[in-house]
DNA sequence: TGATGAATTTAGACTAAGTCCAATCTTCGG
DNA sequence: CCGAAGATTGGACTTAGTCTAAATTCATCA
């Protein structure tokens, strides 16, 4: 009966593209919905695809041609902090470099940016082995939060 | 007696920073030890800060004020090809989105760049909760690998 | 030692991604 | 309908990264 798409991870998956429920989305968050932000949501909050925002403006564009780069951008940021999306940084194009070669897993720290190495061993994963369909060439767990104790010493 | 520093993931910690020893290393791995490369190397493959190629300009030219930025980005590339460094992406700056707020894991395709969900049970990591002096706020298993099975279908 | 070609370095142009801003347009309460 | 707040827009600006062509350094050998 149900939709039965390929992923089950979506929540809100109730009416799921139809302008008016998505505008009811929308107003939920507390995001007005103007027709931009609309289009918008439309394609990105339904896609499984992680897009970078100008995948998103030129998607968005082939609908609405008129949107601006501004306007996405404003949106995107607009709808993650208002808890529809949220920003991954796994893409290539920022680049920091590790010294470190053997397996280990990293630790990000949210108020400064700054990354830190987790030995290998102070972390167990598992169930990678069932993956199914993937060849894993390498994997380590990314932990987001705040170092406690003051840094400074 | 030994070095005694504070991690112990590094390996080649034989005999560090001395400039001789360097060149040897790089010699190892195939790099042709100029002044400019044992000086971004004396730097960059010591270093726990996961710098950027730009912060990694900055610390080098304070001890070799002529160095040119692209020397340091053409070095960079240089020691990762050569296995002697790591590319991370795991700073901000480029951003991809993600409708999906629940925790989940990542899948990078190697050969693509494009990303995939994995859910959260499908996967299980152990001891998060004996991190010392971290506050997780959250994490995720970052796979990276290639699909196996083509996808077009 | 000097010639020569390969490897390396360099400055600066160029590109792509993201931010910011001031002007304009739209929406909404009164 | 009016005015203010909110939203959109084009374009300037910034930052990170790439690329190129010229200059420099280096290794090798006559
Ligand atoms: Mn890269
Ligand atoms: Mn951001
Ligand atoms: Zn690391
Ligand atoms: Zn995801």
């Amino acid at each position: 009966m149900a939709a039965a798409r390929k992923k089950n991870l979506r929540t809100e998956d109730a009416s799921p593209s139809a302008p008016q429920a998505l505008a009811e989305r929308l107003e939920r968050h507390g995001v007005r919905p103007s027709a931009q932000r609309v289009a918008i949501a439309s394609y990105v909050l339904g896609t499984e695809d992680h897009p970078s925002a100008d995948q998103v403006w030129a998607r968005v564009k082939e609908r609405f041609p008129m949107v601006s780069r501004a306007t996405v951008y404003n949106t995107l940021r607009h709808f993650t902090e208002k808890g529809l999306l949220r920003e991954l940084v796994l893409a290539e194009g920022r680049q920091v470099f590790d010294p470190v070669m053997e397996p280990h897993h990293h630790f990000v720290d949210d108020t400064t940016g700054a990354i830190r190495d987790i030995p290998w061993n102070a972390l167990k994963v598992a169930k990678i082995d069932e993956l199914e369909g993937l060849d894993v060439r390498e994997y380590m767990v990314v932990v987001r939060g705040v170092a406690r104790g003051a840094r400074k010493g």
